[in-house]
DNA sequence: GGCCAAAATTGATCTGGGTCAACCGCGTTT
DNA sequence: AAACGCGGTTGACCCAGATCAATTTTGGCC
């Protein structure tokens, strides 16, 4: 992807109205904190396809993704890339030791970010145990999740990924946006392989099984879950 | 394994010369809080093949590593499992937001851990910020570690995760040991393929390729590297 | 030492998913 | 509307690693 032109909104944007306000790393703060929080971050835009940031960039800015869906992946020197996670609003990225970035981050879709410096957001976390103890949730619940996802990875087959693999999107796009058997998949077959550990053709044989057996409906941009039941069944677990 | 009867060192032991001291949860502490601190963990031994907890258990404790190497897998309903880690000195077990673990931990060998229970811990973080943030430091070091490996479970052929598990373990022991061409393997090697996403006759006849090939000389209780240079190409990254 | 069980190696064969290649459908460009 | 490009699907074939099946080696334990 070429170096994206953003485009940050001056400011007029309050905290207090976010949409992710109650399940972000700001969910922590009270009324007075987010008052002064907001000064901290600023909305940027990425477009279809954009790189956020990248494996080996030095980490100036942490990210709090606000709308839009974002693929996160490492790549290998010959170009395999493994998908290690799809960001959604919500999601706070950044977070690392070594003071780089240890994946990239592309949007999927349009995608909003509030963007955090990172030296002011390390001075205001500081004094704020509360905020660290979210920070802290957040990462914890992605070691968890990420330790799902190597089972996944080394041990089911192929239709036992894709299963667990729409069975799990719709769990997380449940909290977003209601309970729905129309699985709506911004990302495309080739994320979704490199997400799974598979090819492409792979991917799209097992869909196309799924549907012959009537476990789903391939629709235009997702799925739809016909027999949840049977693909529970599939995903073994 | 079957339920442990573990033996528990009923005082006088003391954090201030702990072989991890410097390196684990408690090198955040300062003297005075290393004297308090003394007081909520108590020294656990755990032989050869014992779980020091399971998956599905409440979470009643958390674990400082003081000694020997524990396996960390997940299993699947039919049994196949899944090595998400091998723990060593110096690390820290436990965190979770279930209150469940939410993977099971035997020991590999002999395994003597620091165990706090879940409760006065708690408390004691309170009002430690310090405490948390080298939790949170652990915690993303441990994700990084785990996207790391998703790459190797999801992107790379049977050569090149044995090799990339060598590499790694020897890296490990690099920091508690010091260097070495000579890598003890404590745990077997049906614990390396579930750890690597293979069979244990995969890892075998790699091993015994990479033997044939000069690479590497399997020794008594693990393996010698002759030409690192060699292992890290096959490697690859 | 000799005996037994478990771990590891080795060989023969099979197969799930990869590879290579053709093709389809659809939106975009000219 | 023809031509193009791109994402997705489908088919034919192949191979890395799994599976099945013997051995061989190792490690307690009397």
């Amino acid at each position: 992807m070429k170096p994206s032109v953003v485009t940050i909104e001056p400011n007029g944007h309050f905290c207090s109205d976010c949409a992710v306000r109650g399940s972000a790393v700001c969910s922590s703060l009270d009324a007075a904190e987010l008052k002064e929080f907001e000064h901290l971050g600023r909305r940027v835009h990425f477009s279809s396809g954009e790189t956020v940031f990248s494996e080996e960039d030095i980490t100036t800015s942490f990210y709090n993704v606000l709308e839009g869906v974002m693929r996160l992946y490492k790549l290998l020197p010959d170009g395999r890339r493994q998908i290690v996670g799809f960001a959604l609003p919500g999601d706070f990225l950044g977070m690392n030791l070594s003071g780089r970035h240890n994946f990239s981050a592309d949007a999927i879709g349009a995608v909003t970010v509030c963007q955090f410096a990172k030296a002011p957001f390390g001075r205001f976390i500081e004094d704020r145990p509360q905020l660290l103890r979210r920070i802290n949730e957040l990462a914890i619940r992605e070691l968890s999740q990420a330790r799902d996802h190597m089972v996944l990875l080394g041990r089911r087959s192929a239709d036992e990924k894709v299963a667990a693999f729409l069975l799990g999107w719709r769990e997380r796009l449940l909290a977003l946006k209601g309970p729905s058997d129309t699985v709506p998949l911004p990302m495309s077959r080739q994320d979704i392989a490199d997400y799974l550990g598979l090819t492409i053709e792979t991917v799209s044989r097992t869909f196309t099984k799924l549907e012959r057996h009537g476990a789903i409906e391939i629709i235009h941009g997702g799925i739809s879950l016909l027999d949840p039941a049977r693909v529970e069944a599939l995903a073994a677990a």
